[in-house]
DNA sequence: TAGACAGAAT
């Protein structure tokens, strides 16, 4: 197996700065990656211990490592330790540690260590500022970050440089804010703060995450216009967004368009195309991308093979998903925890609980962390399943691992305690989600509608269908659907036309289920002419009639 | 201190 990333950055960091042969022996010797946190405080020790003592550049060297391996907390135990140990700091050790504290989602001790600044005789330098207009935005801080932005123009506190205006822009964008920071970079643009190729980029591709690829499509006519030139991240964002939204003859057009103008397409665009195509489920086309870039030389990455690994799942094809995944290893790529969950996934879905389950408690072994997704995943098999107590223990196992519950973890217990017939555990859970902060949205309201119907309790359905309104919700086409065809299997027929008519009107459009729903109904009660109207109705809005038993 | 690719709910 190779070496997993932190070993090897770890090894590069003491073959780099750490020239002692003593050391290097020791450290190896103990053995890298049982816990992060000691290793590094481990390392760090030994180097307080060296004569000469490294300098303030070497100690800076290992808090950046450990801050490329997301160990954020880690990186500031280490800081701890260094202060208390009298190991020297300088601003830029102090602008990692702001950097930790932002990444931590707290930038009020990203602030306090301004004063630490100050104490060691040094000034918060521009890295500083936007370090903690980035931490600020992470907590969707949008008016404080656009205060201290104002104060460095007003005080002359540094001078903002393309990185600030990046930060800000992209900061906005990760928020959910892209129209305010579509309307910024605009305004930038007439400033001397003259946006570059990766703000303008950043801008496009969070248009086309929230769906306006058209306005994405502009602004890439706009940025030429002004005389930058779009690059493979810039195309690669709109390629997506064409692929997202099904638009294949522009994506095609775009391909061909990118190669005209010389841009190299990487392994990124690849498994761009691989995802599209998975989605699809056209997994034979997915293959023919990849072998197609690795005939290019381009060598297909975690991403790609995850990608593919998720599309064979997804069609079934579990044996494939299951010899990619193995292969990995042998193509000098760790599976990502994402890898796993694919692929139990597709175990789960191919009714191999056993299988799934095996790969679910292999993944600590693997040198991988459990996250709710995962747990989510084996949840929905278990319970899909019927293992109704293994389900339950799990959730009680994953919550006792730290890892919070959310709002998806929940709607899928409930789905699996409602199709179990245990509706009364199912609003008892309700209540628990509820205290815990975590909100019910339409989704789930639409599993606990659809296990009552399923379970004949069509009163208490409607009950809560009818509250939905006085909660902000709007009911979703399948929820009328769900409400709809549980009437007409009491043979409540007129109501079910009824709250068709109420459908429409409230703007929700039936979809071919919902007619093919009622038509059946009506059919049931030998209502022939009626069920010929709805069935008209539906053919002139140009849905497909899926196959009506009579 | 800088932008683009993958996984869970009816």
């Amino acid at each position: 197996m190779r070496p997993q990333p932190c070993v090897f950055e770890f090894n590069k960091l003491l073959t780099s700065i750490v020239k002692m042969k003593k050391l290097q022996l020791a450290v190896i010797r103990r053995g890298f990656a049982a816990n992060k946190r000691d290793d590094a405080v481990f390392l760090f020790r030994q180097m307080l211990r060296m004569r000469p003592q490294p300098s303030v550049v070497q100690f800076t060297k290992l808090l950046n490592v450990v801050v490329k391996m997301k160990q954020y907390r880690v990186a500031l135990d280490v800081f701890d330790e260094m202060r208390q140990s009298g190991a020297p700091v300088d601003e830029y050790t102090l602008n990692i540690v702001v950097n930790c504290h932002c990444l931590l989602n707290r930038v009020d001790f990203g602030f306090a260590i301004l004063g630490s600044f100050f104490k060691c005789g040094y000034k918060p330098n521009v890295t500083t500022f936007t370090t903690l207009i980035k931490g600020l935005l992470l907590g969707d801080k949008v008016g404080e970050a656009e205060k201290l932005f104002k104060k460095l123009l007003r005080l002359k506190l540094c001078e903002p440089d393309e990185v600030t205006i990046l930060t800000v822009i992209n900061g906005l964008c990760k928020a959910g804010h892209t129209l305010t920071a579509y309307d910024l970079l605009r305004l930038f643009e007439k400033t001397s703060f003259k946006p570059n190729v990766k703000t303008y980029s950043t801008v496009i591709d969070s248009l086309c995450k929230d769906r306006m690829v058209d306005d994405a499509l502009q602004l890439l006519a706009k940025m030429i216009d002004k005389g930058i030139s779009p690059d493979i991240v810039t195309y690669n964002s709109i390629l997506q967004g064409l692929c997202n939204f099904g638009r294949w003859k522009e994506a095609k057009d775009l391909i061909t368009k990118m190669v005209d103008y010389k841009i190299s397409l990487n392994v990124i665009t690849f498994s761009i195309l691989v995802d599209a195509f998975c989605k699809e489920g056209l997994v034979k086309e997915a293959e023919d991308v990849v072998e197609i870039m690795m005939q290019r030389n381009i060598s297909p990455d975690v991403v790609t093979y995850t990608t593919l690994v998720d599309g064979y799942s997804l069609v079934g094809q579990i044996d494939k998903a299951r010899k990619l995944l193995d292969s990995m290893l042998g193509r000098g790529l760790k599976p990502s925890i994402m890898s796993y969950n694919s692929l139990i996934n597709g175990y789960c879905k191919k009714g191999k609980l056993e299988e799934a389950w095996r790969l679910f408690l292999e993944v600590p072994h693997k040198g991988l962390d459990y996250d709710v997704i995962i747990y989510t995943t084996m949840l929905r098999g278990l319970f899909r399943a019927g293992r109704c107590a293994h389900g339950l223990k799990l959730f009680k196992d994953m919550q006792a691992q730290q890892l919070i519950p959310n709002l998806v973890t929940y709607s899928t217990l409930l789905n699996g305690l409602c199709m179990n017939k245990q509706i009364g555990e199912a609003f008892s859970l309700l209540q628990i989600m509820e205290e815990k902060g975590v909100n019910p949205d339409i989704t789930t309201y639409g599993i606990l509608i659809h296990g009552l119907c399923k379970d004949g309790k069509l009163e208490i359905a409607r009950n809560l269908f009818n509250g939905l309104p006085s909660k902000g919700l709007q009911p979703s086409v399948q929820i009328y659907t769900t409400i709809i065809g549980s009437l007409c299997q009491e043979g409540l027929t007129e109501e079910a036309k009824c709250l068709f008519k109420e459908m429409e009107k409230s703007g929700c459009a039936p979809d071919s289920v919902t007619y093919c729903v009622i038509i059946r109904g009506l059919l049931n009660r030998n209502d022939l002419s009626e069920a010929k109207t709805f069935l008209d109705e539906m053919c002139r809005r140009g849905l497909s009639s899926i196959t009506l038993k009579p």
